[in-house]
DNA sequence: CATGAATGAGAGTTCATTCAT
DNA sequence: CATGAATGAACTCTCATTCAT
């Protein structure tokens, strides 16, 4: 092999120094010399690397996609709709098993982010469809697999990130109000709710 | 003899101002500048009637819980449980109806400043609880008008809460993936679910 | 009487004001509202009082030379030179003795402002001079007593007075430094011995 | 392949500045942007060298020690006790013999510093120990050389620093109040006149 | 690749002073 | 006399970014 270039190893230490800093101070807490620190580098290794800091925050949303899709892998291997919610859902929110609470709190900052900068948007916007679909998908199994119109696997979808988004706020910014093992719980009964009212759903229209 | 005082409506600009920037630019980008500009201000005298940007982060976040919280008994006449919980949900994810995006934009950024700032941690879980606790009586009595069991109104309560919140990440963060009119919709679907599960909640134990 | 003014109680009230913050945080560290809160009075009444802050400086200034000098007439009814001479001393350093800590942190701070300030430095050199005045008189009165040449009594006078505020430095700034009674007890012996040297000092002459 | 460090000349530099600025300033005065100006470099660099204005003072404390006690190694060759106690007094208060105006004002302001900042003090003190252990040890050569027993060492050391202390505080605050020439020729006789003292003093304990 | 010095803009904050009431 | 709101300048300090070495 010739004389590899680091840069990839580089990258990967430099986001995780994001991550470490973000998740306790924020992405403008997270300064450039912090990062660098907590990276074992030096600030102006960083620019090499990166064109800007706002960079480095997108290549952590891509990093945090990946984990959080290696995982949901991990925990499904089942065929039945039902267990691939449950699944998909404990990947999600179930902290401590396997899960990080530093990416989760890096995860509310980046949402933060997401709305003041475009590209941060875009990206947020990208990973988060991403999971969308897959949930979709597991929705409409599920769905079908109860005898109900897959019609409206969408909303379904959208419902359950909500919770799953809702958690991670309340987990992060207000932990003391948390019941323990309740976000698994829940929010499993919110998406079966969900589930078993769709065929009967339209009683409810006028209620948006 | 001495000035009559004009603090108080000195304060509420300067609130009002933090919450115009701070919805675009989030917590960080809300320079003292740019708030005094919008409030219409000079520099100087935003440090004349608070001691520092934190305390305003904190008065506005004693803005958004009084106002949300006028628009909550505007909206709830009602002595049913059913209806209260409806318009709980209005009153909280019904933007257009009365609400605010930029109220729902600095939330989020307040969540995020939550992680980071003890003090804003302490407001954040001080507001969330009293929201809690008012979704949590009304729970209450949705469950005895359905002739369910109580007991769970907290975690019902808790869940619906993430719902909420997990709906204004969506709206402000992702609005690109948000159907139109879904979420008073489908957290009404989740928060009723929740309530016909209650008494049976049993079988599902081991889903935890 | 008629209605009278209550300005002299206010410039006293202000000055005692300065005195108690500045013993602690120095000139710079006195800002108008800490000496108003102090004064028990408002900062806008500060400058109707006083032109300017410098102003309430040299107004202190002034007031501590009276005290120092009242302190002096109490102590010093004798007639006998060396006893007036160990008077002033103990008038001037001798603290836990009618004197005041908070009155020589100040003058401190201001010997320094005195660099800066010409208008400072004129009060400091007025009241200096005015004490260096006395102490001369008195230094000629004990070298007569001893049957010496007068002739010495500026540099004599000076000496002290060095010995003396040097002793106010060491004890405001270096306060671990000093040996309990020793600044009255070691002056005492250097002014003594300033006098006694007074006819044999030609032989040191070339010292200088 | 890095740059090789160039911070010792950058600190020496910002020292030299807010030596240069200080001496007719003060401390307060002596702002980032005039020290910047003073040392030719640019305000954003000096909180590149010194983490905050505090700790270029405490250098520049350590660096007027370090001059002082070079000029006293440079004036002191004699083993006789008494030709080193006036080589110290002259190292001392010798101004216009390689010493620096400037220097003694800088001195004077630190003093009064250390009354408001702890730091300052314990520097303050650090290096006036010092000097005061230096001389300590003079004093007890030329209480032995005397004949007089040294039991008194240090009481004589701290009135010679007053002195010192004292004449450098109105040769900068007072300067038109000064006898040319007549600070090492006073200081110097108070300094014997103690030392001869020495031997008799028990007649005045009375005195403190 | 890597270092770390350097820049310039801008942050929050404090202050002496003024002045309408 | 007295108040306290208001101003504008200045402060210390931090930062993302650049670049010579």
């Amino acid at each position: 092999m010739s004389r590899s270039s680091n840069t990839e190893l580089r990258r990967k230490q430099i986001v995780q120094g994001l991550m470490a800093i973000m998740a306790e101070d924020g992405y403008d807490g997270a300064t450039i010399p912090l990062i660098a620190k907590a990276a074992g580098l030096t600030p102006g290794l960083i620019h090499y690397h990166f064109n800007n800091k706002q960079s480095i925050l997108i290549a952590l949303i891509d990093h945090l996609n990946d984990s959080v899709q290696k995982r949901f892998l991990e925990l499904t291997k089942k065929n039945d709709g039902a267990e691939q919610l449950r699944a998909f859902i404990q990947a999600y929110v179930g902290l401590g098993k396997g899960s990080d609470a530093r990416a989760v709190a890096c995860w509310i900052a980046i949402g933060a982010e997401a709305v003041r900068q475009p590209e941060v948007r875009t990206a947020y916007q990208r990973v988060t469809k991403i999971q969308l679909n897959i949930l979709e998908e597991i929705c409409a199994r599920a769905l079908s697999d109860a005898g109900r119109p897959i019609k409206q696997k969408r909303e379904i979808a959208l419902g359950i990130i909500c919770a799953i988004e809702g958690a991670y706020r309340l987990l992060v910014s207000a932990p003391e109000l948390i019941v323990p093992g309740f976000a698994v719980r829940t929010i499993t009964k919110m998406a079966f709710g969900l589930i078993s009212d769709a065929a009967v759903s339209n009683r409810n229209k006028g209620t948006s």
